[in-house]
DNA sequence: ACCCCGATCGTA
DNA sequence: ACGATCGGGGTT
């Protein structure tokens, strides 16, 4: 409609995308394109952290500097650094002042040939560090996502190194693309 | 001011 | 299956 909003189509994942329940977030993220500078892949595997009932969350014990985001309004990016030396991608989902989001963790690129399984990896590849946290991943040029695949299968199963929170299915691994 | 440990990775 | 690695979050 307007050149000022020249990468915004009805493809892009908007708002609403992410203002849902987690589970169901991270679920239809699978087969979806993730953009970062340039660089464009299909998410591949995703996990769910959702709200004060869930120990594996960050934020569990209620409101910190470092999880703040995550009780923001959804869309906006979540990186945090792990083990001191390695960032993870989280989405930002649900109402403001409700703390959840989606780690990204698998992401496969097309035109590389190259599938980046595992969240540090996958930061590693893209450069995306704590400079990234925080940013609206709506109307953003440089970071974005937007609908590919709508039905895709995948398997649930626990998260990944996590010590508590085992028994809930949130993690999500989609069918290999290529 | 500081201690402890982790939403990992790479190699066995 | 497991050890290396270390920045910084959370608590003192």
């Amino acid at each position: 409609m307007t050149n000022q909003v020249y990468f915004y189509d009805q493809h892009t994942l908007a708002h609403d995308f992410f203002e849902q329940p987690t589970v169901r977030v991270a679920q239809s993220l699978l087969g979806q394109y993730l953009h970062y500078k340039g660089i464009v892949g299909i998410i591949t595997e995703t996990e769910a952290y959702c709200g004060f009932d869930d120990p594996a969350s960050h934020a569990y014990r209620g409101r910190t500097p470092r999880n703040e985001v995550m009780f923001g309004p959804a869309g906006y990016s979540y990186v945090y650094l792990i083990y001191g030396m390695y960032h993870c991608l989280n989405i930002v989902t649900e109402g403001v002042d409700f703390p959840a989001a989606v780690l990204i963790r698998g992401l496969f690129l097309r035109d590389e040939k190259i599938h980046l399984d595992g969240p540090g990896k996958l930061c590693r590849y893209l450069n995306i560090t704590r400079q990234e946290n925080n940013q609206n991943l709506i109307n953003n040029p440089h970071f974005y996502l937007t609908r590919h695949i709508t039905e895709v299968e995948f398997q649930a199963t626990p998260r990944i190194g996590i010590k508590q929170g085992r028994e809930k299915l949130w993690r999500f691994v989609s069918k290999s693309f290529n």
